[in-house]
DNA sequence: TACCAGACTATTTTT
DNA sequence: TAGTCTGGTA
């Protein structure tokens, strides 16, 4: 990290441009390793200097975790004044202006953020109460959805005049019933978070003008990530003084999935004709190897801004190219190069990262690492605030804070058992729609009680009486004591103890980490000592924000977790067409150079050694596959690689001539030389390549052959519209042609 | 109410 | 393969 002040002299003249800039919009497109939070920090540093108050300016990021490595660069360079600015996430920040304003749209303070999980959990109730359960509509496609709607800023009614089809109509039946539920929880989603703060801002003309007129900077980091609402919720507040900056890396933009909005990227400059363009395109992190190899990926994308960053750094190592039998031996293969570069005294642990397309894939690996043992950690997976028992604690701190909020009461009405089952809550549920109550309200309710048997009721008394004492507590001010008093008396401590099994021990070790976690904040001289600021730290925080060089250990995680980050050596895996680019991306044009972008994201995280390597065979949900080598692969000319040490190719890509596979594909087999396996060799009944003869399609040719019981799934790719077909020999009868 | 067996279904996930 | 969900039964 920089500690002393900045200095011009040490910029190119681009970047130097770019901090300088003082007055109107600028848009800088900063390619991966161009020196990106040099300069917006420097820039901020700059202005600050140069007169403006530091709480006049507002930057947004989308992780706290840049947020935070921001923040503390911009104090290493001018010290203690940098903390009057606002520095958040997009989140964070409506959030924060939500608390503060919110009450101007008859928003309540004490509202409660609802992660995945309750969205989940609340969309399936209605699919429940409105009888669409089986209709083979999946909650998740509804919620992303839905999602898609708040996130263009539209209402249900607008959503609704849309809407057709099938499946949009039942959105447009089950979105305001949604919002409505939200609403009588006293919750918000993440997207509400957003798009109720730009409601303020639209319209509340006070709020409006005030914040337009503290905010003279605005400035927005991985701009090619926002949506419509952060786009609006950016434009609005920099409409007075019109001094925007937004930074962003259009060959970057991997969210397109989660409603990132490329085109708003170029929206910017239609929207401020007047804006200065900024292109940083040297970069300083990568050899000129890895760079070309990466730019000869993206560069088939249509419509791209063309850029092709250059770098002075010319030496270094071609990339290496590494081809596996099965996914045990790609993983092996990879632990195997690491140890050996550790063992020559070239690199250390923590220099390698290993990137995959799926967290699935991520098990093999650590086996791998595990056997040799390699140290590493593991990014990502499953979260922390998303385990059972921390989810069950939360949720009673939810209720605590917000009875309201029906999703945490169910959660944590029966947890532990307390003899309320099914029956019960739904008998709950029917009264407090009766009545128009809320689920406690109705527990409590006297004449409800009446209606229950003496076990159900005394489980409800026992629960309330819980909430309320925490409730007590709560006034205080600190959280952890709430919180131990919660997990002691409702039992839940007891159960777990009581279980002695290696699964409750790891429960129990995350309660007290959650422990962990209260203590910090009630500790903590910058937060907020309220019930509300803890659950909403918890909403807005991802587990990645700490990840931070946790010592000397190899780094596990997925491509897109590892955006932002650099690595001396990375290990790119499963480099095979349906795993990367995935299977779903293969009939779509779009989501295929999403899929480039995302394999860009992953080669340009490495400074000096770069390893792509692929399986000739993978189990898949329990099957094997013979999938061919990625496209990408054949898209990196050849003077840029070089087989890596302990490959093992056995057969040739698929784009080479027929020829070479007739000749080596006797050792085409289950059982690989180098890891003798149990199970009988099997020969397939055509190669890789192989021209095959089919009744009705024709002509083919076989891309994969797979075992199946007593008989094979050929895999062949005809001409014309017929495509892949997957076909079982002993059906298809195909035959082999010369 | 609670538990178990079988069915079902599979990206990526900054907040 | 593995994790989650559902429905049937004790």
């Amino acid at each position: 990290m920089e500690t002393a002040a900045f200095d011009l002299s040490t910029l190119n003249p681009e970047q130097r441009e770019a901090v300088l800039h003082e007055k109107g919009p600028l848009m800088i497109i900063a390619g991966a390793g161009s020196g990106k939070t040099r300069v917006i920090t420097s820039r901020v540093a700059h202005l600050i200097q140069t007169g403006l108050y530091p709480s006049r300016i507002l930057a947004v990021t989308f992780t706290n975790k840049a947020a935070k490595e921001m923040r503390a660069r911009v104090e290493a360079m001018i010290g203690d004044a940098a903390r009057n600015m606002w520095i958040g996430t997009f989140h964070s920040t409506c959030a924060r202006l939500l608390r503060q304003e919110g009450e101007a749209v008859g928003l309540s303070r004490d509202f409660v953020v609802y992660d995945d999980g309750d969205q989940n959990t609340l969309i399936r109730d209605i699919l429940k109460s409105k009888g669409l359960e089986e209709k083979s509509i999946q909650p998740r496609a509804l919620l992303s959805e839905i999602s898609r709607a708040k996130e263009k800023l539209l209402t249900p009614e607008q959503y609704a005049a849309t809407a057709s089809g099938y499946f949009e109509k039942i959105v447009a039946q089950v979105f305001p019933v949604y919002n409505r539920t939200l609403a009588k929880a006293n919750a918000l989603d993440f997207d509400d978070i957003l798009l109720m703060a730009v409601r303020l801002l639209q319209e509340g003309k006070e709020v409006r003008e005030k914040m337009q007129e503290r905010f003279e900077q605005v400035m927005v980091d991985e701009y090619q990530d926002v949506n419509f609402a952060q786009y609006k919720f950016a434009d609005i507040l920099s409409a007075k003084h019109k001094n925007i900056t937004i930074v962003g890396d259009d060959d970057q933009s991997i969210y397109g999935w989660r409603g990132a909005d490329l085109s708003l990227m170029l929206r910017f400059t239609s929207d401020h004709p007047d804006a200065k363009i900024i292109t940083l395109d040297q970069n300083y992190r990568s050899t000129k190897q890895i760079l070309d190899g990466a730019y000869s990926v993206v560069r088939h994308n249509r419509g791209r801004n063309d850029k092709k960053l250059w770098t002075q750094n010319t030496g270094g190592s071609l990339i290496q190219i590494g081809e596996a039998g099965t996914e045990q031996d790609e993983a092996m293969l990879v632990a195997d190069t690491v140890l050996r570069e550790v063992r020559a005294g070239r690199k250390k642990w923590g220099d390698f990262a290993v990137l995959y397309r799926m967290n699935a894939m991520s098990r093999v690996v650590e086996e791998a690492f595990v056997t040799m043992r390699i140290p590493h950690i593991l990014v990502g997976g499953q979260r922390f605030y998303e385990r059972k028992e921390i989810k069950d604690m939360i949720a009673y701190l939810r209720v605590v804070l917000n009875s309201a909020d029906d999703v945490s009461v169910k959660r944590s009405l029966n947890t532990p058992s307390r003899g309320i089952g099914q029956t019960s809550v739904q008998k709950a549920e029917k009264w407090a729609a009766d009545k128009g109550a809320t689920l406690f309200e109705t527990l409590a309710n006297t004449a409800f009680q009446q209606e229950l048997q003496k076990k159900q009721l005394s489980g409800i008394n026992s629960y309330i009486g819980l909430i309320e004492d925490a409730a007590h507590l709560a006034k205080e001010g600190r959280i952890t004591p709430v919180l131990t008093h919660l997990m002691k008396s409702s039992g839940l401590l007891e159960e777990l103890r009581a279980e002695r099994t290696e699964e409750s021990q790891s429960r129990l070790e995350n309660l007290q980490e959650l422990v962990n976690v209260t203590t910090n904040f009630d500790n903590d001289p910058e937060t907020e000592k309220t019930l509300g600021a803890f659950l909403e730290s918890v909403a807005l925080s991802a587990d990645t924000d700490s990840l931070n060089e946790s010592g000397d250990s190899v780094t596990l995680m997925t491509l897109h977790s590892s955006k932002g980050l650099e690595f001396p050596a990375v290990f790119l895996m499963g480099l095979e067409e349906g795993v990367f680019p995935h299977s779903r991306a293969l009939d779509s044009n779009t989501e295929m150079e999403e899929e480039r972008r995302l394999c860009y994201v992953g080669m340009t995280r490495a400074k000096e050694d770069l390893y792509l390597t692929f399986a000739r065979r993978r189990s898949t949900y329990g099957q094997a596959k013979f999938n061919p080598q990625s496209r990408f692969l054949g898209d990196i000319p050849r003077d840029l690689t070089d087989p890596m040490v302990g490959s093992s190719p056995s057969v040739s890509p698929v784009s080479s001539t027929r020829t070479v596979h007739l000749e080596r594909s006797g050792t085409y087999s289950l059982s690989e030389p180098d890891q003798p396996r149990q199970r009988p060799s099997w020969t397939p009944p055509f190669q890789v390549g192989q021209k095959v003869q089919h009744k009705k399609f024709g002509l083919g040719i076989v891309i994969a052959c797979a075992p199946l019981r007593n008989d094979a799934e050929v895999t062949v790719g005809f001409p014309g519209d017929v495509g892949v077909k997957k076909l079982v020999q002993s059906l298809a009868k195909l035959e082999s042609v010369s």
